[in-house]
DNA sequence: GAGTGGTCTAGACCACCTT
DNA sequence: AGGTGGTCTAGACCACTCA
């Protein structure tokens, strides 16, 4: 197969968009809507530079952030291949609201709590925070559809968001940390599956015993500071997790 | 607090290792075990590069990879700093039987199915492979310590590879893949839950009823073609996935 | 042997943040 | 104003793959 001639990629030298980041754009659009199909080889970097009138190492850049992206394989002596999986974009920090939103489905909450309390033994040690005093309290329940589908619990550090009811039921808790300047960087999330209780079935419109998966969330920050902690259980009936995995670092 | 000056890395200029790959690899070390501390700020680059006689985009692309892989953070204007949180490792790719092996328990299996088959629509459409004729068919039941743990059903496209029932009980599926010169490049996993059957509950000594995990995985190869499909069931009362999510790309 | 990506250099200018 | 990372250039040599 010949290579892609990148007649259809055009620059602008004075933009606000950073030349590689146009690049890789461009290329990634066109692996995105066929345009480059499974497989196709992609020309050389030097001649990309040459048709663009970039240098080689502006070219690079923009080929690495693909191939980080997992829609390219480059292969020394070979070439750089496109390689469409079925699936684009590997896991992200999103949240369930997120996800949801995205999909075009319009969620719906009920806030069951939202207070500052005392910091219990049990926040203190979630949230790594070891003099803490006050914790925000969240315990929610997301629906779609008029159907219930999740029951979500959160610790926060006191006063880093604070939310009034109304915001909480239109906007995901990432969201709202995201617009109160927190800059989210890390997440360490534990999967795992139980069968419901009387309480967890009568909020979710199951049937003890039901089939649960559950999820323990904690969130960090740019400086490595926690600055959420969930505990979230799901009706497996209605919900599951979705997770894009590559090889690349 | 003042910058940390790398008086303790060196570089070997003429060993096989790239020198961006050094400095990456001791600067994460001095991370991974406390020397630079959460929040320490690193040297500036053009000092680095200084101190250690390289350039600056050698010293920028070692620092790069560790911040794709969440251990630094740069704020343009201020530095670079650590973000040690409590997780590491981003999401790899990687078997049930390479994480457990990694903790020290030694996995057991029972092969229950090891056969090749002619290929029902079932299977041509998860492998993605509309011409396959015959597939590979495994069921095996995975046990830690005398327990059972798992069954995991996977189909093959016939012909990558061909374990015999003895290597499929001491080898991981993916240990055989890679041994077998497949070049795993990303997977696509569906997590669920389900209650336990009477099958299940038997194979895995559990009560019918019981809350279980599943994972549906397809698995890509280098060119984008599916090299393995697989549908496990978990015991949740013994096991559940952890993930790391960073927020770069 | 020809072609490819992998690594590396020594500069340059800019955008952003802090003081 | 000074220091930081972000972007970009124009070369160079090497390692690997394939015909």
């Amino acid at each position: 197969m010949k290579p892609w001639a990148p007649s259809e990629i055009v620059v602008d030298l004075n933009g606000p968009e950073p030349l590689y980041s146009q690049v890789a754009r461009q290329i990634g659009a066109a692996i995105e809507d066929g345009r480059l199909p499974n497989g196709a080889r992609l020309d050389n970097e030097l001649d990309l530079a040459a048709r663009l009138h970039l240098s080689r190492p502006t070219i690079r850049q923009a080929i690495q952030s693909l191939v980080n992206q997992g829609l390219l394989v480059r292969k020394r002596g070979v070439g750089t291949q496109v390689v469409r999986t079925k699936v684009a974009r590997p896991l992200r920090l999103s949240s369930l609201f997120d996800d949801l939103s995205e999909l075009g489905d319009k969620p719906e909450s009920v806030v069951l709590v939202n207070r500052v309390e005392p910091a219990g033994d049990d926040a203190i040690e979630h949230l790594e925070a070891p003099g803490l005093t006050h914790v925000r309290r969240l315990k929610r329940v997301r629906s779609t559809g008029g159907e219930p589908l999740a029951i979500m619990n959160n610790y926060l550090p006191d006063g880093i968001v604070d939310p009034a009811d109304d915001e909480l039921r239109e906007k995901g808790l990432y969201q709202l940390l995201r617009s109160a300047g927190v800059r989210l960087h890390a997440a360490q999330q534990n999967v795992g599956a139980r069968q419901a209780t009387e309480e967890d079935a009568e909020l979710l419109d199951e049937k003890p015993g039901a089939a649960l998966l559950t999820m323990r969330r904690t969130t960090y920050d740019d400086s490595g500071k926690v600055v959420e902690y969930g505990w979230h259980v799901y009706r497996a009936s209605r919900y599951s997790f979705n997770l894009s995995l590559t090889n690349n670092v």
